[in-house]
DNA sequence: CGCCTCTTTGAGACTTATCAATCTCAGTGG
DNA sequence: CCACTGAGATTGATAAGTCTCAAAGAGGCG
């Protein structure tokens, strides 16, 4: 046991200061150069000390389902993944992305059943975290709680940003208002690629689910914003070309390069 | 000093338990049925210990503003609020409403603004937590850690739900659904009125901003609902008539009485 | 009684979805 | 090396859902 614990630090830190892990081409460090992060760098520390075992998800592939019930919780090392749900006749939500340093799957009762279904965009490793030994860490007190509270803030901000796109902003300034979004989050976990050029392993109908678009008109739209020079979007790669004209158009008071600070 | 904290708490034991305190027409307990309650009643202890004041929100006005800073946490004892942003032309999207028990405001950064509006629907009273004294609780390892987490969890479940009513729901669904939720958050927390029949304050603009419709297709919406023997609703009242059938509008597996199994 | 907010109803406009066909491109295997 | 394949992207035409504007009705409150 006391060498497997070894091992699977060993492997976390591997994986998440960005080793090469498979045929994932995403590498991701820890957050290091934000001031403002909005996850803290206690992530990879927690999943460090407190994880039993690492898990290789390949691209395409379930984490966990919704409906079901497992006593784990998850810590992204590397790789992207994506929470949705799906209704009967097969429309889906995705109801946000798990970038390396997300938290997965906390729930408040042992055997509660998991509200939504996570899947891997890209290869993917995760960090398996046993709940009963988080409980036991919340209780007795440990600074974890925090590093979990952050986690869970941040998400539940992530989600209201994405019900404002959704909920009250043309597909225009939605989809203009994620790329910011999303590109601001890519640059907190990765080194900046070439020529202000990110890595985005993301498809349309990733962007149209999680929009509540249709990937049909998600081309549509992007096709617009790039004749309009905004963006360079395709081949898993994203640039944005104009960030003021883009954040205009997703309709923001100010988008600071640092943090959205007012509206979102 | 002494004294003041037990003022506080009388207030509370008294706010919380439902003894009327202004014009508030709705009175709220403390949950004490539901066996899977999402807020733990941990809630109302935690305010009880840690609040430095309360304040009295009358109906209509702002708790705390998008783009504010301030070192408060706050608890809602009895009343609605709602929490939104607004855009510069107007349009406004509501992310949550925050019934008694609900923790508002929470900010890992000491000076970091709101990144939503909070604004009362109903006269409310909220416990005043010093957001210092939390961060100082969390990191010595306090139970209340656990409290906050899960109150953050819940409102992530419920932001999820939102997030999929607006991006995948017909308006029919989303206004379905959305009325199974609310009331059986209504029902955690109130004791249920006569005949099934549940105070609801809120007005067809709300239910529209909550879920990225206008107020008026809200009102053809509910029409039909009505028609169809599905639901009365009206003058600040919300009853359930059918609510298989209704689960069934809402495009739900099941609607279990006590928690939401499988699809939301 | 009159004002004010909220609700209801109608008609037409617009955004987005749907259906369907074509196109691109990276793999894959012969 | 090249045809074949399959997933994703693109484009067009039409349908549907929701919005906008406008006016009238209902109910609460001073």
């Amino acid at each position: 046991m006391a060498t497997a614990r070894i091992d699977v630090e060993t492997r976390i830190n591997n994986a998440s200061i960005g080793h090469p892990s498979g045929s994932t081409d995403i590498c991701f460090n820890q957050n290091r150069n934000s001031r403002t992060a909005r996850t803290g760098n206690g992530v990879f520390d927690f999943a460090r000390n407190h994880a039993s075992d690492i898990r290789f998800v390949p691209s395409g592939t379930e984490l966990f389902a919704e409906g079901e019930t497992s006593d784990n919780l998850y810590v992204v090392l590397n790789g992207w993944l994506f929470l949705h749900r799906i209704l009967e006749d097969g429309r889906r939500q995705i109801l946000d992305f798990a970038l390396p340093g997300a938290v997965l799957g906390y729930r408040a009762n042992p055997m509660a059943a998991f509200a939504f279904s996570a899947e891997a965009v890209t290869n993917a490793e995760v960090a398996i975290i046993p709940l009963n030994h988080v409980r036991k860490l919340l209780s007795s007190g440990a600074e974890s709680a925090m590093t979990l509270l952050e986690a869970a803030n941040e998400a539940l901000l992530g989600a209201f940003d994405s019900l404002t796109d959704i909920g009250r902003r043309t597909a225009r300034e939605a989809v203009a208002h994620f790329l910011l979004r999303m590109e601001k989050r890519i640059r907190r976990n990765a080194d900046p690629g070439m020529d202000g050029e990110v890595s985005f392993p993301l498809c349309q109908e990733h962007i149209g689910d999680a929009l509540g678009l249709t990937a049909v008109h998600v081309c549509r739209t992007l096709g617009k914003l790039r004749k309009d020079g905004l963006v360079e979007f395709g081949r898993g790669r994203l640039r944005i070309l104009d960030i003021d004209a883009l954040a205009e158009e997703a309709g923001l008071y100010c988008f600071d390069d640092d943090d959205i600070l007012l509206a979102s």
